[in-house]
DNA sequence: CTTGGAAAGTCAACAAGGCTGACATAAAAT
DNA sequence: ATTTTATGTCAGCCTTGTTGACTTTCCAAG
């Protein structure tokens, strides 16, 4: 779709600089690669234990929200229940995560994290942690900011309310 | 792994107040959910064909490098060979993708987008690409700019190589 | 020149983890 | 009493990773 015309008046000013296809471009691939850093050490430790990735999925976000139902995770996840339910079963079978009946609502199962699931959850995010402490040091505070800045951007708009609802509270 | 003790000092100083535990854990939220969006277009036009993400990811850098062989795909996709040539015979049975055996070596296989492999390339990026340049709009030249930083040095070193090779020449 | 190994690529079979569809059950809501 | 909701389950499909075994081609040492 003939869009190569922005390549060939590429310094008509610094506001347009970053924007030419070919930055553009080299912006995908970073993406590409960064994603693929991002998640090699988590991926090592899981398959000593024969998971997956979708389970280090399932377990960060029911360790950000213990107690948190199916549906919920499956909002999150944005995969399918049958998905998740293979997911969840494999993860309870290895006593990694527990599911109780709810009180009030006893259809409801709400996810805990067991001992061994925290631990293990310790054991991913850690790793993952040190590696963007790593990056965050290497590029400085501002960097961190408009990395951050530029990823809420290109979240579809309802994975950054999910996204924002992981903040500390309503400021 | 008691590195929750970053979490119970977090206001020590501007430098470290981007480095809590809870503030990574909101930067690895970010990249998930950022890299959700990220992939959603293209997924969305390659369902219709059939195709997957595997065959999107060999068709850019099929373009970005044309006649490569396959064995510099396999280092840059850091797949298995096996993986990549189902990827690979699936491209060139539609059309999209042509392998040329090697004039000089005639073991390498050199790829090249046919016409309709170019015009896929083109309306898979254009979406990525439009996703992207709504982003760093938003975020602002300087945010960009911390955003990519941030994601070379998520890298790991090698395909941080591979990533700066992409540049547009040596300066 | 031939022969043996290395390199490039191909074929086969398996596993993880997505997906859809159909159905079961229990509890809540109407 | 009926319907809706939350969850789980079975079956079967697809993509995209994996490993192992094989073919073709090239090159270099004898």
């Amino acid at each position: 779709m003939g869009d190569r015309g922005t390549s060939s008046q590429p310094k008509s000013g610094e506001a347009l600089l970053f924007l030419t296809d070919d930055q553009l471009r080299r912006g995908i691939e970073a993406m590409f690669f960064a994603y693929r850093g991002f998640t090699a050490d988590p991926d090592r430790i899981l398959a000593e234990q024969g998971l997956g990735r979708a389970h280090h999925r399932a377990i960060h976000f029911i360790n950000r929200a213990p107690g948190t139902t199916v549906n919920r995770l499956l909002d999150v996840l944005g995969v399918t229940k049958q998905s998740l339910n293979r997911v969840l079963r494999t993860l309870i079978e290895s006593d990694l995560v527990e599911a109780r009946v709810g009180t009030r609502d006893r259809r409801e199962r709400h996810l805990h994290l067991t001992d061994a699931g925290a631990a293990l959850e310790r054991e991913l995010s850690a790793a993952q942690r040190a590696r963007m402490r790593a990056a965050y040091r290497m590029a400085g505070p501002e960097a961190v900011a408009g990395f951050r800045l530029v990823l809420e951007q290109m979240m579809d708009p309802e994975h950054r309310r999910q996204y924002r609802d992981g903040q500390e509270g309503p400021s």
